[in-house]
DNA sequence: CGGAATCCCATACGATACTG
DNA sequence: CAGTATCGTATGGGATTCCG
């Protein structure tokens, strides 16, 4: 049977909030990215993303930070410490519920 | 370690295809709430979405129907047959997938 | 009621150039 | 290399109206 009335659905997930994080249009892709390979640098992002611009990158990476998702690392280097990025806590668990889902949408 | 040159990362979902219709504002809602609810009509679904408009509900149902994720449906009624939404399998797929996304982002 | 058509706006995204 | 600044465009999405 299928409700017909206003209340007798609930909404199983309001759009507000995490969604319009996730939904961006690379914000999985680098959830994903940083699950998989650990801590990266903004370079390497940059150019397994099919190359896209570093504005929009950025922008992502901040929103990514606003949501406690991800985090900006300073790791020591050769020559000078360098920033990098890598998953909080939070986005850990995020990133946990997102593998089956990539996994499904890759096998197509 | 992390990795530092082009193609020593492999990225984990390409954000073309189904990305982009899951990534539409209320995409995960329509089919977490189709896997929910079985098979639903246009009103109630509108209705239920904190009034999304009928334009950009429209829109999406037709994104996921291009998608094959959701099939539009005639069911007899009373007063003659009525339209209505419901998940493909393939859609019924996906939503297994999104649900302990959908779970863990009600939770916060 | 279930949409389609239209209008309008915000903004996400890309391209490019530039800087520390 | 790691961004920032600016600009232009595409489009997603809301509001409203109208129709079968």
């Amino acid at each position: 049977m299928s409700p017909t009335r206003a209340c007798d659905l609930v909404c199983p997930c309001p759009p507000a909030g995490l969604i319009d994080v996730v939904g961006k249009k690379w914000a999985v892709c680098i959830v994903s990215l940083l699950g998989r390979y650990g801590t990266v640098r903004f370079g390497p992002i940059q150019r397994c993303l099919y190359g896209v611009s570093p504005a929009t990158l950025t922008g992502t990476l901040r929103a990514l930070e606003r949501a406690r998702l991800v985090r900006r690392v300073t790791v020591p280097s050769g020559r000078g410490p360098v920033r990098a990025y890598a998953l909080t806590a939070r986005g850990a668990g995020l990133d946990e519920r997102l593998r089956p889902l990539v996994d499904w949408l890759q096998a197509s």
